[in-house]
DNA sequence: CGACCTTTTGATTGGCGTCAAAATCTGTGG
DNA sequence: CCACAGATTTTGACGCCAATCAAAAGGTCG
């Protein structure tokens, strides 16, 4: 696989998506590293600091919150390759969550100091980088109605129906036409943090969808069976997906 | 109480925290008009066209989803003067979500088209714009952290808890010092349709922190009596409240 | 092959939903 | 100022979804 950064850059759902000519010059100006991690390894944690933001290039990833009471975790949004993370965090760098890696990943690293400064000189990006923004905290808005009014059938199948389509779109290679299937990194434990249940239940959950033969769901392969009512039993559409611009 | 837009555009928490000389002119210029809606009316409805982004100027109001399976409600964030909204929406300017009026409000109107172009324009002011939105993300995520993986009775301390703060910083008149009581014009149904739970449990929830002396309720008026406790219940903290820069 | 992680299954418990109805508040018109 | 209707809050009884506890079964990697 080419892991060269200036692809990653480029990337059809990077912040770059618009920039030509000058502009991507100006996304080599400020680009600065790349790094891999094995799988299931931090990138950054809640409340330290860190003074860099991320574009995924290949991998999963998660973004979540602890509870300091309980030890709970929340998964926030899970990473696919173009998404971007870190670009959160107060005056000080202190990151409000933590992002680590679900599969071996590899991550595009620039320097936060540096992302003011390219927004200021380049507004196209700046608008892009609101662009994605904005599908950023529609998902989060649909992952809140997902929890907070749906049952665990219904959130946890809108969860499987939002991944998959994420992932057929930002990873075209993980997809397998013939059976209509995708390469699903997730425990049950990871999705039971998603949607705020345990992986308890979650299995219960799964059993359900896959005896009602609904999805294919085996060895880390997840396939969609029965879409339409899927749909249904969720409320998810494909459309939630669209980036909106500002 | 000064209803004029100029000042709504200037307003601490608006776009235009950070215009200044031409940029304030430039707030004049893609100023389009102002609002007034009474209480419990919609400003927008999810699913229909809408060509403008908002500024609240006066009152408040909610963002929510409804479920088309089951018409339950979940309230994404509450509206308070300063804050943005409508700025999300797909290319067609459908909009992912409804927004209506909690108590007598006033908007401050922008035609949606004029924004990529203000933006390009003024890049200043797309930075304070992705400011403002990396805030609300980071209290959606917040949000999300509180419904899926809190009790009740932790969930709607810490809401109580951030609009207490937020009301305080962004609504100073609503404020009674002598008491360190707030205007809460919340109902226990939006509560609980914020938090995903029902009214009455709402109920059951606001009596235990009443008779525990943990905050005072009654007739629309809030005071938390006993913060340091309250926190500890809930993981809030002001901090999380602190706008993150790019 | 053994250690560890993940999935699966069963039994029991509890938090919150649902249903129902009374009590209180709020605004409106007479 | 009172009467009335509708909205909101309060209370109680009961049921269910999902949590918890426990443990077996299967997978994975050294």
């Amino acid at each position: 696989m080419d892991t060269n950064c200036s692809q990653c850059a480029v990337r059809k759902e990077s912040i770059f998506k618009n920039a030509v000519g000058d502009q991507l010059n100006c996304a080599q100006r400020y680009r600065h590293s790349q790094l891999s991690f094995p799988a299931r390894t931090a990138v950054f944690e809640e409340n330290e600091h860190n003074h860099y933001i991320y574009t995924l290039f290949s991998g999963w990833g998660a973004v979540y919150k602890t509870s300091n009471n309980t030890g709970k975790r929340q998964i926030l949004r899970f990473l696919l390759p173009g998404d971007l993370a870190g670009y959160q965090g107060n005056a000080d760098d202190i990151m409000p969550h933590s992002v680590s890696t679900v599969t071996d990943a590899i991550f595009c690293v620039y320097p936060r100091e540096k992302v003011k400064p390219m927004l200021l000189e380049n507004p196209e990006i700046a608008v892009r980088f609101i662009e994605m923004w904005s599908r950023d905290l529609s998902l989060c808005h649909n992952h809140l109605m997902a929890v907070g009014r749906k049952k665990a059938l219904e959130s946890i199948t809108f969860l499987l129906l939002e991944l998959f389509h994420r992932a057929r779109q930002q990873v075209p290679d993980s997809y397998q036409a013939q059976d209509n299937t995708i390469d699903f990194p997730l425990t049950q434990q990871d999705i039971g943090d998603a949607v705020g249940i345990t992986k308890i239940h979650v299995n219960r959950v799964m059993k359900i969808l896959t005896n009602d033969g609904l999805i294919y769901y085996h060895k880390k392969k997840l396939a969609i069976l029965d879409e339409k009512k899927l749909s249904e039993i969720s409320g998810f559409s494909p459309t939630m997906l669209e980036v909106s611009s500002p």
